[in-house]
RNA sequence: GGCCCGUUGGUGAAGCGGUUUAACACACCAGCCUUUCACGCUGGCACACAGGGGUUCGAAUCCCCUACGGGUCACCA
């Protein structure tokens, strides 16, 4: 029984102490990133240190590239460590792969103690067993038959001699007690022949070294939390305390995981789309959370007002299925939230990182960003919605191109009605008048006067105001595009 | 298959024994605004508490069973 709610009062008066422990493989992921997030908040709300740690004992999985990629998109969502890398902290070092020595010196206590012990079965051996044990329909447990077969100088893996009929509960901190019973457990391995831990135990190493006082993880882990109990107590230590987070799940209802290409899921992705991270922030937070009482009519919170309402117990036991759809509507809401000048430093940020080479004048740009700032949900959109002004070529819509050639006569009309005008005084409101001298040289109104123009000068027969459009578009340009109705 | 966890409308979710004829938001639909689209505004839809037993004066809320879903069972983390 490992249970001691003395010590969980304990541990809750304890200056906070939590931490997120990737492993560096492949890009930050959208589950990682909101388990770090949880960490991070829970850390701010109570004010106490967010602890970063690498766990990267995995040499042959192991990217370097991925653990950059991580720290760049942790910076870049705010989600900055109080410890860790590049930071440091009084409790380090913090990559795994720099700690093997206090790994190793806990694992020889352990085996000095008799509570671990070397086995050197071949996998051959261990996999006839597990098959043999299938097919008698019994669940598999290694045997432990190398416990009492230890040969001097002789290494292996290593082996933790799980205690009998020892009942595991703990109470985890969104799920409520939880238990497990350690006879369905055989010896698990906690170092590798090559002497390397497994995670297990450099996951309670780490965590009861540098003090660890809430585990905020993914409920992947939970069936992982029973093995890493008795190891606490194996070594002497009190354990932390776990709070298991729901898993995201992709549309399928499965986790989301890196394999599934179904849904973009990787932070770098949103944010080279031009998502904001405040958005990314906020989503990610009521997946799986939500406020409290008096806020619960509301979701649009800055990182501020999360960590003031954040609470473990508000953290839901089932899993959430990611939906873009309401990203994009929050992150077009935080958009428009911004007042033009910033977006318009936004706009061109991710314009000069999509490598358009775009030279036009700051004043451009502004009403460039007046013009879309309502109606995009991510600067991704401008792809689409801004084609017409981003590239040179003007590729005609379907609808649009039948509705040019209907109108070639008007349009050529238009482009005539147009040139007798200044270059000077080209700008909206100008336009508008020029609509109107159209529209008096046409005898045409409605949508029969606009229309046709828009088509053949947006290629689309919707899209952002068209004075506007026009005027950002140029003159010249306009009257070209009015004119070439022949071949497209 | 063993163990563990979960189950409120298409999605996120509120609800933690009575004030619920079950919030709110996304999506969707309609109307208004608009010389288009979008934004915005207004309204609507969904006929949501997995099923069955209990406990209780009373259950989405507590207990049990079943079903379904998921996680995990590596010399990965």
């Amino acid at each position: 029984m490992l249970r001691d709610d003395d010590s969980e009062v304990k541990l809750k008066k304890m200056s906070v102490r939590v931490r997120f422990a990737p492993s560096p493989t492949g890009l930050l992921h959208l589950g990682s990133a909101r388990t770090a997030l949880f960490n991070y908040l829970f850390a701010k709300k109570h004010g106490g240190s967010y602890i970063l740690r690498i766990e990267d004992t995995d040499v042959a999985r192991n990217q370097m590239e991925a653990t950059q990629n991580f720290l760049e998109n942790f910076r870049w969502l705010g989600l900055l460590w109080d410890e860790g890398p590049k930071v440091g902290g009084a409790y380090g070092p913090y990559y795994s792969s720099q700690r093997l020595v206090l790994y190793q010196q806990y694992l020889q206590q352990l085996l000095d103690a008799g509570q671990a012990y070397y086995c050197y079965c071949s996998k051959q051996e261990l996999e006839s067993e597990r098959k043999a044990a299938i097919e008698r329909g019994v669940h598999y447990r290694y045997s432990g038959k190398c416990r009492n077969h230890q040969q001097p100088g002789k290494t292996g893996v290593v082996r933790f001699k799980v205690p009998q009929g020892q009942e595991l509960i703990f109470k985890d901190q969104v799920r409520g007690e939880v238990s497990f019973k350690s006879d369905d457990f055989g010896d698990f391995i906690i170092s590798k022949a090559d002497g390397m831990p497994v995670y297990n135990l450099a996951n309670v190493v780490d965590d009861a070294l540098m003090k660890i006082t809430h585990v905020i993880r993914g409920e992947e882990h939970l069936s992982n939390t029973p093995l890493q109990l008795m190891l606490y107590e194996a070594l002497g230590w009190q354990p932390p305390l776990f709070a298991h987070l729901p898993l995201i799940l992709s549309k399928t209802g499965k986790k989301l995981s890196k394999r599934d290409e179904s849904t973009m899921q990787f932070v770098e992705q949103y944010r080279t789309k031009g998502y904001l991270k405040e958005a990314v922030i906020n989503y990610l937070a009521l997946l799986g959370w939500s406020p409290p009482e008096a806020h619960k009519e509301e979701e649009l919170f800055s990182i501020g007002q999360i960590i003031n309402l954040f609470d473990l117990e508000r953290i839901s036991k089932a899993g959430a299925v990611f939906d873009l759809e309401k990203l994009k509507w929050m992150n077009a809401s935080y958009l428009k939230k911004l007042s033009d000048n910033e977006f318009k430093l936004l706009v061109q940020e991710y314009l000069a990182q999509q490598s358009s080479n775009l030279s036009y004048s700051e004043d451009w740009y502004l009403k460039f960003s007046r013009l879309f700032k309502d109606s995009v949900s991510s600067f991704d959109d401008l792809q689409e919605q801004a084609a017409f002004l981003l590239h040179r070529e003007l590729r005609l819509a379907e609808e649009a191109q039948i509705l040019v050639r209907e109108n070639q006569d008007f349009l050529a009309l238009a482009a005539s009605v147009i040139q007798k005008t200044s270059n000077a005084s080209w700008e909206s409101s100008v336009i508008g008048g020029v609509l109107k001298d159209i529209s008096l040289a046409s005898s045409r109104k409605g949508k029969q006067l606009f229309l046709p123009i828009r088509a053949a000068v947006m290629g689309e027969l919707h899209g952002p105001d068209l004075k506007l459009s026009m005027e950002l578009l140029g003159r010249e340009c306009v009257i070209k595009r009015l004119q070439v109705t022949e071949n497209f």
